[in-house]
DNA sequence: TATATTTGCATTGTGAACGATTTAAATAAC
DNA sequence: GTTATTTAAATCGTTCACAATGCAAATATA
């Protein structure tokens, strides 16, 4: 006599958790191909956008601690993708800067995108369900993080 | 000059990613309450529904591998929560059974899903909007998974 | 029945996640 | 100006995820 609400199919989290695993496994191939990591190409989006930040601006940004994205940039910076310096303005900063060849990736993992996104394809993932689908767990995000 | 399609805001596996990880934040303090984590708690979903599995249905369920789920069982086992045992009919199988302590954990925990589920609560959970997230979701797995 | 293949689970190694604690620099309070 | 507090990163320890590999039992094939 187990209740409805505590069966594996009624929880929300254990789909997202899923889902989560699943699509960051669709990224794989295409990232190891270039010695990258689902995170590490998460760090990279960042630094494209915006080069040169500290270490809790991009944990900010991807809602990570410090004691996650330190030991990721670490590897990151072994393999010659960033580089990590000391802040002038303030010394405690660690600045991330992107290298020539993090640089280079950009170009190199343009399509990552829309071969993940075909790959992902469906009846409920399309441009038009899309939208609908961001907002709710961007609300649900927004919910938690406080 | 990015390419829209490479800013962090589109990427729909980051919020996922994210989504999924602040929901598991959330159930955190319910579980470890109990010496648990999260995927050791959706074992026990997949128990409470059924006890007395082999590791390889527990792992299809949760559409994991047997070695994220064997250690995670032993752990389990330790804490004393399931026995693991030789299978009778194939002797390569381990059948995983629920201890008292991991049946009573039932009652417990009862009132997990309903605690987080407020918690997650907002414009988009609700339970008129919940299904079309659900099928999303579940579209999306059955996609991806192989 | 002997050999080959498949299957169920475990082992090893790497890279996240994250709670808890630590260190040093910057800022605030006194 | 000295002390207290806050802040930025890092360190440590534990638990997932998961690729790759190993091993033994079961099954298929020769």
């Amino acid at each position: 006599m187990i209740e409805e609400k505590c069966k594996l199919e009624n929880q929300l989290c254990f789909r997202l958790y899923t889902a989560s695993r699943l699509i960051t496994q669709a990224y794989h191939p295409l990232l190891s191909e270039h010695g990258l990591t689902y995170p590490q190409y998460l760090v990279l989006l960042v630094l494209w956008e915006k080069d040169a930040q500290p270490v809790n601006d991009i944990a900010k940004r991807l809602l990570l601690e410090t004691n996650t994205v330190t030991p990721l940039l670490k590897r990151m910076e072994a393999e010659g993708i960033v580089t990590r310096s000391q802040g002038k303005k303030d010394a405690r900063q660690v600045i991330v800067k992107l290298t020539k060849k993090g640089r280079d990736l950009q170009k190199k993992l343009t399509n990552v995108p829309e071969t993940v996104g075909s790959a992902v394809l469906c009846e409920s993932v399309i441009p038009e369900t899309a939208p609908g689908l961001f907002g709710m767990l961007d609300d649900i995000i927004n919910q938690l993080k406080r």
